[in-house]
DNA sequence: AAATTATTTGACCGACCGGTCAAGCTCATC
DNA sequence: GATGAGCTTGACCGGTCGGTCAAATAATTT
């Protein structure tokens, strides 16, 4: 086939989701061949181990996931708007994810970073580093609303942290009530955290 | 010695403790009877499975964290002081796990939790019952506030969630970033979320 | 003190873990 | 059409996983 073998790709992208559907340690190199249709040997060829298959998953998956993140949070968006249409295509989402896998899955990012944080460091750092990266989508929000005065002025970077926290919290438990509605209503909250005057007009 | 063995005690302690450290799939039946200093057989004389130890685990955790969650949350303090109290004492309390464990361990029930949500049902359904419990110290005290008019009337069970949601991904970014930092100040979007008028004076 | 029960011991189980490897196959290049 | 690099194959590795068990021992009841 092409130079870059679809066989890679395809562990990237099955991986992803088995240990999205499930947990790192829950979800076994063999199990991911597997579904894969690849043989084990196969994949050390292409991946010197576990941890490194799935930094490169995780990667691979932020590249697919950014276009969908550039529209949202389009420059073309008032940023406030930008802010509620992302809480509701987060909703949106996981509503489609859990109806596909039969049970809510949360932000794929949280949880691995969450159950490996203390135990491989590179992992870990890579969780860092992709939610960072969803982070300054919502701080660059921020700082625009906050400079066309839709938002009083603030510290957008801690505004953004704890944007982030509580949809991170949101959709932890949104896993493990395994209850999508946990999401249903994130940009209300949202709006009060960021400290917009009205937030039920926010939406308009 | 005593009726109840203190070899059961010594599992639920060094168990608990060793997959808060770590996560529950990181952590071996094996592991968890060489620091308890108990031979597997014994194990599994008190407890049935992995996941059962578990569960009875968390349950004593709760049990023994208790005391210290009523009296943050005593009727003798202002509801808003409670819940400003129990923010930095949630950041000290993570400071000190830090110090001890090497690294941040985030919240406990949370972890477990989103870890395997979907893989076990009895643990999964432990963690959202322990996690509901601490929301109902939050609503509780939310309400009161509400009733003696120093937070605007609101739906006091949905306002804990949303500041529950919020320090349990507080939380997780702290273990993620291992950073205790993020925990810092807590308290002032607490008071934003609920509709706290002036944050920075709910504390005095 | 005999009988019964609760607890401890450590060897043991098959399954599975992440990872290795030598041998073959495919295919572009010369 | 020979060469050699890239890729695939599947058997194989030692170690560890959660869990079992029969026998020994300690504690309790009769």
């Amino acid at each position: 086939m092409g130079r870059t073998s679809h066989v890679r790709e395809k562990l990237l992208e099955v991986a992803f989701q088995m240990i999205w559907d499930h947990s790192y340690g829950g979800v076994s190199v063999d199990q991911i061949c597997a579904r894969a249709d690849v043989n084990k040997g196969s994949f050390y060829h292409y991946f010197g181990s576990k941890a490194e298959l799935v930094v490169a998953a995780y990667e691979e998956h932020w590249n697919q996931r950014r276009p969908e993140l550039d529209r949202l949070f389009s420059a073309q968006v008032p940023p406030l708007e930008r802010l509620t249409k992302w809480c509701e295509s987060t909703y949106e989402r996981q509503k489609e994810k859990a109806r596909k896998y039969g049970h809510v899955c949360g932000c794929p990012y949280g949880s691995i970073g969450g159950e490996i944080a203390t135990q491989d460091d590179r992992i870990r750092a890579k969780a860092e580093e992709l939610i960072a990266r969803g982070m300054k989508y919502v701080e660059t929000a921020i700082a625009e609303a906050q400079r066309d005065r839709s938002l009083p002025s603030g510290d957008a970077k801690r505004l953004a942290e704890q944007v982030y926290s509580y949809v991170l919290g949101a959709m932890l438990r949104a896993r493990i009530e395994n209850d999508v509605e946990v999401l249903r209503n994130l940009a209300p909250t949202v709006m009060a955290i960021i400290g917009a005057r009205n937030p039920a007009v926010a939406t308009a």
